[in-house]
RNA sequence: GGGCCUGUAGCUCAGUUGGUUAGAGCAGAGCGCUCAUAACGCUUUGGUCGUAGGUUCGAGUCCUACCGGGCCUACCA
């Protein structure tokens, strides 16, 4: 058995995520969670909400909170919205917590210790409207390259000129839009990374066996220019990790907070610590999976994100790591995403253009929306949604493939033998040979899952539940039924069988199903099969069952364009 | 501008270190079955693998150029 820790890139706590967010990180590490955990690995799985940063707090004035109670509002909001997607974290967590403070200050004071931290004198645009520092997107103006007149601070949208704040024509905050805005000096913390650039550099080569999107955007960050840049990790905010360095005060940092950057990923630490403390248990139970010296040596860590979070889990969180010069655990595997576009473009959370995660499970059951996603998941490039593929996906290999062979077997049973698995006749060559051939593709889908391949796996599991209805089809119990019911009674009893083993095979990707299958079943043996025939075997002749209802009723056309209209969005 | 990814049947995608007639699912067509959510099964029609060159006995696979799509480019997270 072994040990893995799972982490999902943590979704910032600035509203509702839409389905794109959801298939770039928590859903793909939830897939994998499940399915080493009923492999029967110990499994640690944790996510938590990005609290901190200039768009928390714009949004707690917008709704017209203190940042600290939005925060706390939106977390129970993502913590419903996970949890009706059956993701599951054994811990969701906050970056605020305190568990989070005193771990960020760690590091900074570990990182401080090593020589890693520098101050450096900078220059920042003050909005005195705004009561508050501005970063530079969050300030518009003409571009002196084009003339555009909704430049941001950092780059024009327009011509894609690099900007400075300082270069805008008629600049203006972008949060009042009052032009009272000067340039302040201040001071920060940089981490300097670029000390660890060729540390860093060999790390990443000796990493064989990463998603190529993953090594490249880390190599190009590490080589592009004069290589890998040092990096500002606080700000001039209110709502943050206080910068202190360890339990003792910064001079010259006073009022200051550490950056979200370099808190965030922090909290994946922090979080296994706020499980350990909501289950009453002491810190060797979370150090047992971050502290090599304390027992974590032989733990798999594995991280899920979103290619734009691929820069910080590559470079600064391992550098943050390596240059704390403490025995915490890097990451062994990164798997990274594309995006998922919608219908044609890509989501807009501005423009309300898409399928957010609480209109999602409004419509339809979480198991709907987890097979379509996990298998169209955008593993080698951007994928798409559109509402026909999804309509088609759904019905054809949830309701008709799966779902209906669970009908026609279950049906059959009850009408002809009663709701008991039938006695009689016994298994022969037929049998064996599907029996053979699930287990070949029981061997794919598992290596797939290993390695993290979601789309493949999704295939051959499908492929296994094709299995069951190419035998039903030759084996045709209901006209052997009449000449010979003891050899129709064995081809039920086999069937109902595969039911089982369908239920328990698919439980990482459509878990509420999975439950259900078993529930119709009528047993509790969910343990993944290390031999087929045993496996086969589970539900004895005379085992009671139930009929389920129907397990995915189908969407039709007059809701699929009900739906395409509703999200078309306004732009 | 620079870097990276990508372009394979109507649609969504596989194609290992280059090796014989390029695969799967969906959609389409035909047949079969009638237990089932008009579901299932079998058979079958679709591709000069973005374009043009090159390397090679041999290229979807390697090289070059071009065309199209996308992402990143460090103060949004």
């Amino acid at each position: 058995m072994a040990r893995i820790l799972i982490t999902s890139a943590i979704p910032y706590i600035n509203g509702i995520k839409h389905l794109g967010n959801l298939v770039g990180s928590q859903l793909p590490a939830d897939a994998y969670a499940r399915f080493m955990r009923a492999r029967g690995h110990e499994v640690m799985f944790i996510c938590a909400t990005d609290e901190h940063g200039t768009p928390a707090e714009l949004a707690a004035a917008k709704a017209g909170k203190p940042v600290a109670e939005f925060c706390a509002d939106m977390w129970v909001v993502q913590k419903g919205l996970s949890d009706g997607f059956r993701l599951s974290f054994d811990h969701f967590g906050r970056s605020s917590s305190d568990r989070n403070h005193k771990l960020t200050q760690y590091f900074a004071g570990k990182l401080a210790e090593n020589d890693l931290i520098e101050e450096v004198s900078e220059k920042q645009v003050y909005s005195n409207a705004d009561g508050r520092f501005l970063p530079d997107r969050y300030i518009e103006g003409t571009c002196p390259n084009c003339g555009y007149e909704h430049a941001r601070g950092d780059q024009c949208e327009n011509c894609t000129k690099q900007l400075d704040p300082t270069d805008l024509i008629n600049p203006r905050s972008a949060v009042s839009g009052s032009t009272d805005l000067e340039v302040r000096k201040t001071r920060h913390l940089y981490l300097r990374q670029s000390k660890l650039k060729d540390r860093l550099d060999q790390w990443i080569d000796s990493k064989k066996d990463w998603p190529i999107l993953t090594t490249s955007i880390a190599k190009k960050w590490l080589h592009d220019g004069d290589g890998l840049r040092d990096r500002g990790i606080t700000r001039d905010l209110d709502w943050g990790v206080p910068v202190m360095k360890g339990d003792k005060p910064w001079p010259g940092m006073e009022g200051k907070v550490f950056y979200v950057w370099f808190d965030a990923p922090i909290e994946y630490i922090a979080a296994t610590a706020e499980w350990a403390d909501a289950n009453g248990l002491d810190d060797a139970a979370w150090q047992r999976w971050w502290r090599t010296d304390k027992g974590a040596d032989d733990v798999r860590y594995v991280q899920f994100m979103g290619k734009d979070n691929v820069p910080f889990h590559t470079l600064s969180f391992p550098a943050t790591i390596m240059g704390s010069g403490a025995p915490w655990k890097l990451v062994d595997y990164i798997k990274s995403f594309n995006y998922l576009n919608y219908d044609g473009g890509q989501f807009s959370t501005s423009q309300g253009r898409g399928v957010f995660m609480d209109q999602a499970l409004e419509i339809l059951p979480a198991d709907y929306w987890r097979w379509w996603l996990l298998s169209h998941v955008p593993e080698n490039s951007d994928s798409e949604f559109t509402w026909e593929n999804f309509q088609a996906s759904v019905n054809k290999d949830l309701a008709d493939v799966l779902g209906n062979f669970v009908s026609r077997v279950t049906k059959f049973c009850r009408s002809k033998f009663g709701e008991a698995v039938p006695e009689g006749g016994a298994y022969g060559k037929a049998e064996a040979t599907v029996t053979a051939e699930i287990a070949t593709r029981l061997e794919a889908y598992e290596g797939h899952m290993e390695a993290i391949e979601l789309r493949k796996a999704t295939s051959e599991l499908r492929a296994i539940w094709v299995a069951g209805n190419e035998y039903l089809q030759a084996a045709a119990p209901w006209a052997l039924f009449k000449t010979d019911p003891d050899a129709a009674a064995a081809i039920v009893r086999f069937a109902l069988n595969l039911i089982r083993l369908y239920g328990v095979l698919s439980s990482p990707f459509i878990p509420d199903a999975s439950t259900a299958i078993l529930a119709a079943m009528q047993t509790k043996d969910d343990s993944w099969p290390t031999d087929l025939d045993a496996a086969l075997n589970t539900l004895p002749a005379g085992h009671a069952f139930s009929v389920p209802d129907v397990l995915f009723a189908k969407i039709t056309d007059e809701a699929r364009e009900d739906m395409q209209a509703r999200f078309a969005g306004q732009g």
